[in-house]
DNA sequence: TAGATTGTTAATCGATTAACAATC
DNA sequence: TAGATTGTTAATCGATTAACAATC
């Protein structure tokens, strides 16, 4: 039976052993003296956080970013699918290859409903990013990851927004390093 | 001459009146009864965050992901310029047409070194991941953004590491709708 | 047993939110 | 002035960290 400690999962995950220990608590009992069951803490996770479940996603925005997230390997065995990928331009969808089916993008909200795609995310250019997280939620997706450069105003306050920008990380690892020399 | 009010700068932001004086504040002062000036703010974010100077970072691993972000318009007139790529297929490295200087993933220390890179994004498969983290820190970057879905142990405590994965994300919302759903 | 490890309660910390005097 | 808004102090909240009894 494999085992594993507190002390060595938090080595793993880059945090402590207190925060491991306290969070697996809160979904049950995985543990004894000799560390974690990892079968049993693998299922605890996966009931306790709804991971028994399969959700579907998809990718509004076919360009670079979003082509590269589609043709991920649409993360096999994992708790995602993607399910569909919608693009403002039709000839892009046309000369795409991939079993993922492509729609364009005023169909969102058709096909969200339709094939009850609960995750959306959004690789369209600034401009455009309110407008497809307006058809997104119409079409009833309950979570949104926005990579665009703009803070999605929230019209259903019950949906997940996420919002992640690469130049305001870099910026953010930046301030960092600033504060850093700053201080020396 | 122009003014914003926290009210609306949190607005636009998706964050509370409250937090935008608190923040601001640490700064300096830059506003009064009609609000913030914002050729004042500006000027106090720049200096205040280090934003007068622009850093160089470089990408390591230029597939997809890499290639998306390094054709992002390489981050024209901000704080952050892409100033190298690198992978470890030459081939790759050959059939790239951009004119950002490409090299061989194992200069990274050298170049890194020599065009005084002080960040490091990392698009290479999960197993490289630590390696290219390692040879970056070798290099001398202060600050690393990793997209490799690794936790990078950090072996130079003084170098800052965000760590950051499309499908962790897409979990954490599954997992907030999850939640959400059970409360109901 | 002795030593290692969990689960849980208490303490600490930092960030967000609330409240309000000061300003013009 | 009256109303709007900042800057700052105090209160709240949640997450991380510390500490330790219980277990085998």
């Amino acid at each position: 039976m494999y085992t594993a400690s507190s002390f060595r999962l938090g080595e793993i995950m880059g945090i402590t052993s207190h925060t491991i220990r306290k969070d697996i608590s809160r979904l049950g009992q995985a543990g004894d003296e000799n560390g974690y069951n990892i079968g049993l803490l693998k299922e605890l996770i996966k009931k306790g956080l709804g991971f028994d479940k399969v959700r579907k996603a998809c990718i509004a925005g076919l360009g670079r970013l979003g082509s590269a997230i589609l043709n991920s390997g649409s993360f096999p065995g994992q708790q995602i699918r993607i399910a569909a990928g919608f693009d403002s331009n039709i000839n892009r969808l046309e000369t795409f290859s991939t079993d993922i089916p492509l729609f364009p993008a005023v169909k969102i909200p058709d096909i969200v409903r339709r094939d009850a795609i609960e995750l959306g995310i959004i690789t369209v250019p600034a401009a455009s990013a309110q407008l497809t997280a307006e058809r997104l939620i119409e079409g009833g997706v309950k979570g949104i990851l926005n990579f665009a450069p703009v803070v999605i105003q929230n019209t259903a306050p019950d949906v997940f927004i996420r919002n992640f920008h690469v130049l305001d990380e870099l910026r953010m690892l930046s301030v960092l390093v600033n504060m850093k020399e700053e201080a020396e």
